[in-house]
DNA sequence: AAATTTATTGAACGATGTTCAAGTTCGTTG
DNA sequence: CAACGAACTTGAACATCGTTCAATAAATTT
């Protein structure tokens, strides 16, 4: 229901008569519409996860292989775009944690990119890179994010592919440049 | 009542009765809640307009200012933080457009980025210039966002600012370059 | 077959955005 | 000043949600 109407159109009833049964009877499989879509949510990430580690299977450049990623990552966002969304336009009460299943759903992510990174800094620190590997999911999130927002202007999807593209070589590009200049002050 | 309760604790009856009217009344001032929503939101991309201009006064160069509206911005979402999140969190009903004057709100923003990006790409068009302005600002957007949010790992501002400075240095340097290469490819 | 546990139902509750008929206020006019 | 009408205000009522729960049905155990 998520992928069809958008999380906004999830509602307690309709989802009990499309699977058959009382609206009441939904909370014996989940506690709260919060669980239910964490749970939603949860699904998505696996999905993801899979097809970011299908877009690693090439030999690659670490610089090739991250920006493949970004590319993964935005098509797997335009072609789920509502269950993409769901996941961060959810928000709980603010006294109610996130379930610890949730957070390491989420936290599997930044493998994909941590990888890559340490092969190109090698000279970084566990805690420095998970840093930077945030840091860089977090940039390309965005892009994708206003990218495929149809409120402003909305782009077409190739010329969005484009761009992640050429700002995840730039970014990688300074990063690494950054990294010299530290290294060697000339 | 966003700045202090988040867009989720807007509701129409305790806005009337801190206003001292009955509930009803709010509608003679507002259409929807949506309107509502959206007139908060144009003041606060009024006000967050104003400290991206005050970030601009010092001369610096465009790679400096560039950093320097992007903390600008870290440092208003910040300080304003639900404010800040309620324009992006609200989401209208498919069928209803966004009035015009609320976009334009919206555009106004990428005024900011785009002064220094034609100062450091004199040989880009406006078209492509305003793509490159877009993609940057989204990109920080994203770090900001995420490293804002608290459900996962909350990062301590000052890490934040000092990540964004940093990949804000390393999106433009790599930009720069990757615009030198395609000038002279030797 | 009876008893006990488990699952299901659908009515009911409380919250919330929105509408609207009725009442009130207030400026304008004869 | 009185009477009219426009504009505003009110608060009850409606529809739509998530959620609860006593009553009922089904399944399982004894």
């Amino acid at each position: 229901m998520i992928a069809s109407r958008g999380l906004a159109g999830l509602k307690t009833r309709d989802l009990a008569r499309e699977i058959g049964c009382a609206n009441g009877a939904v909370y014996n499989l989940v506690a709260d519409v919060d669980e239910l879509v964490l749970r939603v949510g949860s699904r998505t990430l696996r999905r993801l996860d899979e097809t970011l580690s299908a877009a690693e299977t090439a030999e690659h450049s670490p610089q090739q292989m991250l920006v493949r990623i970004a590319i993964a990552y935005c098509d797997f966002a335009a072609e789920n775009l509502e269950l993409w969304r769901a996941m961060f336009e959810h928000r709980m009460e603010a006294d109610k944690a996130l379930p610890d299943w949730s957070v390491d759903d989420q936290l599997q992510l930044f493998r994909h990119i941590y990888k890559p990174l340490a092969a190109l800094f090698p000279e970084r620190g566990t805690e420095e890179l998970g840093i930077t590997a945030r840091s860089l999911f977090s940039a390309v999130h965005g892009m994708v994010a206003l990218g495929l927002e149809q409120r402003l202007v909305a782009v077409p999807l190739p010329a969005l592919r484009k761009e992640i593209a050429g700002l995840v070589r730039a970014m990688i590009d300074g990063l690494i440049r950054a990294s010299e200049l530290a290294a060697s002050p000339d």
